[in-house]
DNA sequence: GTCTATACACAGATAGAC
DNA sequence: GTCTATCTGTGTATAGAC
């Protein structure tokens, strides 16, 4: 058991369509959409933020006005003001619901184990797999977070340190039982979360290259390995290479360190 | 001899002040700066660019008025305008220093060396240390390459995707020379890229928690070596741990995976 | 629930005085 | 070489018709 999956697997078990996203964005902020009927606000809010995340995460939030989302959303202007009060309010919608879906999505999905090498493993993959369904609202809280006004952007550093400190506690557990060896422990989780989102800010290059996301995720699992584990638990890991089974032999998942770790 | 070195030596080495950036990129631009004297455009660009990195980094470029950059400088509207031809000009030369510098740099940095291990460590400690110096131009050049004009966009992509292959051949020589053992060589030039940049990125992270970049530099050359190191050199690492002389024993270099190896 | 028409603030840019 | 004054376009937001 390696605890690894695949992104297909991971998608269709947690199964966030964009409408789902929107109807909790309604029942956030029901005080500020004039709009009552469910039916309505949830498919015009779909517009609106595909519309809003696509002009954004081109040209900036700053950058798109009110009448290109207008244009684009196919909705009037006058019209866009009944589902927020302001360019703000947008702002602060689109930017909530990344940090609850994932502190909750990594919660399901780490329930249960106690394992630290497996954790750690899960929440690499969870983390990346989450930033993959929801890649244009992770793009947009990444890349605007310092046109916030002070409180929210105080928030959003809020939500880095505590996401960071979540694979910090992982490996701290980690150190104490033995599976891990690392000094510092912080520095450690800051990398990790600079390597998941560059999943999601470089998407461009990956993709141009052909790089899928469970590549990607394999790779980072075997790289934070190599780094943290404990060489009793680095050579027992290499004894177990080629025939974890997933995937099969060959295809979709990374050599990694194979060759290496024969010569240990 | 482990081809390390500290900060302090690496930014009185190559001494670049925020006049010789000016001054260069004076030269650069010479058509379309309205003013010869140099004395006079050195000591206004300085502000100008002190000033558009400032508010642009706070708030982006787009959001930074005339205005704003007006009463920052203390130059006039008008007197803005014999420096550059518009908004976009400006923007356009707030770019263009950084890629040429890192790449001159590295190449000056790299020059002579040959062995893939001294390389790597060289290039990374060089490239975190030239992004601590002009860390404004960094940090601006990552966040606003988004709303270039689509030809500088792609020049700028170009810029990523040519760094990265500087530290792939690295590795890859590594690799036929039998001390590296990486398989998928472009991901791992990927994720050091990505670890450089959370450096300048995330700056308010690592100096709220004390971390220099002595320090990070280091944190980085060991988890790259941990993952790159064939095996038999990596023991050898292990064996010359503790006695690299560099900083003394304690303070200023992290303690890496020293326990992890000892146990090798 | 959605649209059209419009108010009015502020953006970038320039002409011409000094 | 720098400033003041001003032009013109575009921005957000709203009132009131349908």
């Amino acid at each position: 058991m390696n605890n690894l999956t695949s992104f297909k697997e991971f998608s269709q078990r947690v199964s966030l369509s964009r409408q789902d996203i929107c109807r909790e964005i309604f029942e956030d902020n029901r005080q500020h959409i004039k709009i009552k009927k469910e039916k309505t606000v949830v498919k015009n809010l779909v517009r609106i933020f595909d519309a809003a995340l696509k002009i954004s995460n081109q040209t900036g939030f700053q950058a798109m006005s009110m009448r290109s989302l207008s244009r684009e959303t196919g909705l009037s202007m006058g019209g866009l003001y009944a589902y927020f009060s302001g360019k703000e309010d947008l702002l602060e919608m689109l930017h909530s619901i990344g940090h609850t879906t994932t502190w909750r999505t990594l919660e399901e999905n780490l329930n249960g184990l106690t394992d630290p090498v497996a954790r750690l493993r899960v929440a690499i993959q969870t983390h990346l797999f989450l930033s993959e369904v929801m890649q244009p609202w992770f793009y947009f809280s990444y890349m605007e977070a310092r046109h916030l006004p002070p409180t929210q952007k105080e928030r959003s550093k809020n939500a880095e340190l505590e996401t960071e400190r979540l694979y910090a506690d992982i490996i701290d557990d980690g150190v104490r039982q033995g599976c891990f060896a690392v000094d510092d422990v912080l520095l450690a989780a800051s990398v990790i979360k600079a390597m998941l989102q560059d999943w999601y800010i470089k998407r461009w290059k990956y993709a141009k290259r052909g790089v899928s996301v469970d590549r990607y995720g394999l790779f980072l699992v075997d790289l934070v390995e190599a780094f943290c584990l404990a060489p009793e638990y680095r050579k027992r890991k290499a004894l177990e290479r080629g025939d974890d089974g997933l995937f099969g032999p060959a295809e979709g998942r990374p050599a990694g360190r194979r060759a290496a770790d024969r010569g240990n």
